[in-house]
DNA sequence: CAAAAACTTGACTACTTGGTCAAAATGCAG
DNA sequence: CTGCATTTTGACCAAGTAGTCAAGTTTTTG
């Protein structure tokens, strides 16, 4: 008994007190970082607990599985990864639109890595957690934009391209700044960490993809 | 004492056994497989044996270390994975000597998707095993040809773009087919498996990327 | 301010897993 | 075919780790 968020018996309301918030909130940030740079294997509950300030059957007391932080984590994560393209307006310039969904994308990159290594360490191993979420909430979401963009290719305000890849194309090159980050240090060195480096970046891909599909005289 | 690939006392050689040479490809085709799938922390030794066809202890004959197996594997994969990059011609014309090089690593991508996402692991996960081969290797070659790319574009021959994020947007494309593979298919479903989906993809990305640095009347 | 509820933790268990070892089986050179 | 080298494996060990538990401490509440 006493099971954190698990009333006295069956009373509804599921309250949750102000240590809960606050112990959660911790255990979550610590998670984050954890799951991110070790996977859901590789990473030990100690590790959480230690980085979360708290002990072990502590940090159990509030999510009693390994599993309930990671899925928990996810959750809260996905949705905020997958705002951005929600926001891209049917009714908008497209190339507009896009130049916005991209430098977004960018910003998110840089400023939450640790999101999008959790998602990709996911994905990559086969999304084992997710692959409801996949298919129930993303899957539509990108058919109704994919069509979006398919009707400004109809009419002529885009170069004909697959709106599916290009969704995937837009994904891929600005998440590589965060999945490869090492990669992109090793090879761009100190260039990386530099003020204007974001921008720069930015730039480079805006330039190369909303040329690639701006729509081209015949 | 006989531990493989190990002569007597220090006679020179090295030679490796006929059954030598079949248990260390089953061993590595087997731990391809597994370590590509669940990563190295999720991948046990029983699991790569169990697929080899062998007992643990006589895999660990001969890789005596979990590691030795995941670097021999990395090391072999990575100057294959590189190959194409080197192919690039700074002689060729360069709108087709891109083509070629992003045509080949879609194909790559297709057929041995599990190299790409060992790959894509081990840098995700800030590349413990081969920052190594990160700076010695893979800098110089790419520094190389950026500098290929650049000259083109001050010959006008491709419109202005940064050189290195032109190589990552590559890499991030071609690869994100592979590494994000059940992304892919809960999004396009059924047509992933399709006779001629990896065409449509090479057409979609070079169509994109081709367009979008080609050299534009000012 | 007491009693109840919520929270915290040291000590522990059960299990997984990387790696060892000694002995048995097999391959091979002379 | 014989003796040495190579290969194979069952049984085992030690470390690490997810999760439990019972007993304490703190917070909330009537």
């Amino acid at each position: 008994m006493a099971r954190a968020a698990k009333k006295k018996a069956n009373e509804a309301p599921e309250k949750t007190t102000r240590i809960q918030e606050i112990n959660r909130r911790l255990i979550l940030d610590a998670a984050l970082d954890v799951f991110s740079t070790y996977g859901f294997r590789g990473t030990t509950i100690d590790q959480i607990a230690e980085k979360a300030g708290m002990s072990k059957p502590n940090l159990l007391y509030y999510f009693p599985r390994k599993q309930n932080i990671y899925v928990t984590l996810l959750e809260e994560t996905l949705a905020e990864w997958l705002a951005p393209l929600a926001e891209i307006d049917p009714e908008g310039d497209p190339i507009e639109q896009l130049r916005k969904y991209i430098t977004l994308k960018i910003n998110m990159s840089e400023s939450h890595p640790e999101a999008s290594r959790l998602f990709a360490n996911e994905v990559l191993h086969g999304a084992p957690a997710i692959s409801d979420f996949l298919s129930k909430h993303l899957k539509p979401l990108v058919d109704d934009k994919a069509a979006v963009i398919r009707r400004w290719v109809g009419e002529g305000k885009l170069a004909p391209v697959d709106p599916y890849h290009l969704i995937f194309m837009i994904w891929a090159t600005t998440q590589h700044y965060a999945d490869f980050d090492v990669q992109v240090r090793a090879i761009m060195g100190s260039q990386v960490g530099r003020p204007g480096f974001r921008e720069q970046t930015a730039q480079a891909v805006l330039s190369i993809i909303l040329n690639g599909i701006r729509p081209r005289p015949v």
